[in-house]
DNA sequence: ACCACTATATAGTAGCACTACATAGCGAGT
DNA sequence: ACTCGCTATGTAGTGCTACTATATAGTGGT
């Protein structure tokens, strides 16, 4: 019915900007979604990758191993649309049965 | 993240009203489910019973082969109630994480 | 030397929903 | 008698998302 609401945060995270994984898990962490792990975010961003959604940057780390910064690509911009969209009709639907 | 979303979908409608697969298939079609068919209703259906959410009723139809009314037991009104509460936070994350 | 934090990776698994098909009762029309 | 359309249920197989659990590794502090 609407799989993919973690891919779909993810998308808007790195939308907004450009971003790593250990980043991306904590930002959902602060969000709320505090039982997120590390592993989870990571066969995402590999799924991400995988569909052409994303590219990757390696930069070294100040602190730790090198990090795979995440942009979107117009693909994934597309996708991050029609996530939304998604999202929005589910949305209003559910409220609809709800309050009916 | 958030699994389930027609499985509460349909605990939400036996809830209101005691009903069966065919008239829920119906009611998720006009409610703007339009592409949801009988036979994932009735997986759905059967998931729900095996897990003691719902009872059935077996009456015989005016129009066709038997029906089977299902109804919510306890076990499914709180189920139901669980349902709600998931839906309400994470959507309340998306609608923050959009906002922001 | 050890610990904590940072950082990535992946094999295996569970669960939800979809596809595609099979079965069956009933009524209307030809 | 036959077919068609609608009503009604059932299920094996599949795809996909996310979770579990574990492994690996760099850096800095004590």
């Amino acid at each position: 019915m609407l799989k993919g609401v973690l891919e779909g945060s993810i998308l808007e995270i790195i939308g907004r900007e450009t971003t790593y994984g250990y980043e991306i898990t904590q930002q959902l962490r602060s969000l709320g979604f505090e039982d997120v792990v590390e592993g989870t975010v990571y066969t995402i961003l590999a799924r991400l990758e995988k569909n052409n959604l994303v590219y990757i940057d390696k930069r070294p780390s100040e602190a730790g191993p090198p990090r795979k910064f995440y942009s979107l690509t117009d693909l994934g911009f597309k996708e991050l649309y029609i996530f939304w969209s998604k999202w929005d009709f589910v949305s209003s639907k559910m409220n609809e049965l709800r309050s009916k």
